[in-house]
DNA sequence: CTCCTTTTGTTAGAAAAACAACATATTTAA
DNA sequence: TTAAATATGTTGTTTTTCTAACAAAAGGAG
């Protein structure tokens, strides 16, 4: 491997010296491959080895089911991670498929070589598992907010729910999404038509606006509004 | 703490002496506390700064919404954990509440006398971050079955899904689920006698048989069968 | 055993979502 | 710039779920 210029800036090296880091990158048996959008990076039923880390682009985690309804699983970008949850845990098939979802550059890590200590990394090991375990613990608080989203009986609730927790991470009541219209829908579980629909109705009920990815909240009251 | 005859089998203190427990567990400030069945643990909005261990009994992560309408995230039996996600990330409110499924025990630990090094306990500290690890990899995969199951569309889809993975757990088309009606309405984030009604009408198309909990899955070709 | 409570099953009517088909808008590429 | 491809919005119809109300069954306490 060459370039080791986006190493630094990863969450699992945080606090490992950029001297470092090439060496340790060496030792974990790490390497990275491109990919074009769209293409299958990992397979649903695969058995997990190796963390995937997003260099560059974005993944999907998708599970399609037999008549070709998609959900998305999550959406990793650049410093993010996919499979860890499985290849740390060590006990199952990936069940769903992660796909690029744009061209992609992808670093991959064994994990069994960031528990074992080896003769040259040892002294990052502790660190690794540390940095580890704060990421699947945020991992966790994301796979946990999204099921909050999800669980709202309807898609009114859905969306407003999802919505709400976009504006308070911005901080703001004006925000913009990382999802298209069908993504969203596929992230929310729900029709793509029936979400656009339900959006129009939250738009003329004065509770939104929204032009493609930006959104501006305009009501707390959304218990009050009538459908 | 008097008894820690319930603390070696529990996976934050596996691989540890079990004559070291007592110390480590004094050391890690840990306290345990007792709740009859419905009480509150732990409060939406609570900033969580203490890991819970289920050693006695069992839990409900509970999602109430304005109106009454109950999600359980997840349930979490003996030698379960709950609030790590947000303990160890340190980054945010606890979003759902946690009450006592039923009579149950509770063992406390601070998480940042995990992760901080002292004095007579830092020989377990290691040990301590990657049994953690592990169970955060761990729950990551439960969270993540869960948004499987609840992301199908129909009420007959999520039960499939949910049944078949309690198949595969099981390791046989016969099995005992951990729930009652209501709690798997619940967990599935649909309408109990919706649910019941389609329950009733797997049964009748033959494709499972079930009482109470206990559930049979007669047929594998659940795509073929019409409603 | 019997009464009482809780759980589960059933049904009809109301509400919502999925589906399908098309209109409109936006972006991309030639 | 224009044409093509993609994304988003709209609407009627069909299907499914929710709601509410009640019936039946199971479990527990006295």
């Amino acid at each position: 491997m060459k370039n080791f210029s986006l190493m630094p800036q990863l969450p699992l090296f945080a606090g490992i010296e950029e001297k470092d880091i090439a060496s340790l990158v060496k030792c974990l048996g790490a390497y990275r491959k491109s990919y074009a959008k769209g293409q299958l990076i990992l397979c649903a039923g695969d058995w997990v080895q190796e963390i995937g880390i997003v260099l560059r682009g974005a993944i999907q985690q998708v599970n399609d089911d037999a008549f070709g309804n998609r959900s998305i699983i999550g959406r990793v970008g650049p410093g993010g991670m996919f499979g860890e949850g499985f290849s740390c845990a060590g006990e199952e098939r990936l069940p769903f498929s992660v796909e690029a979802a744009g061209d992609c550059e992808i670093l991959f890590v064994n994990y069994r070589r960031m528990t074992t200590t080896c003769p040259s990394a040892c002294v990052f090991h502790n660190r690794l598992v540390e940095n580890m375990m704060l990421i699947l613990a945020r991992t966790n608080v994301q796979l946990t907010e999204k099921i909050r989203h999800i669980s709202k009986r309807s898609t009114r609730d859905k969306l407003l729910s999802y919505l709400a927790g976009e504006a308070q991470k911005a901080g703001s009541n004006e925000f913009t999404i990382p999802f298209s219209r069908q993504e969203l829908a596929d992230y929310l579980c729900v029709e793509r038509s029936a979400m656009s629909a339900e959006i129009s109705r939250l738009r003329q009920a004065g509770i939104l606006d929204t032009r493609r990815s930006h959104f501006k909240l305009l009501a707390e009251h959304h218990e009050l509004d009538v459908h």
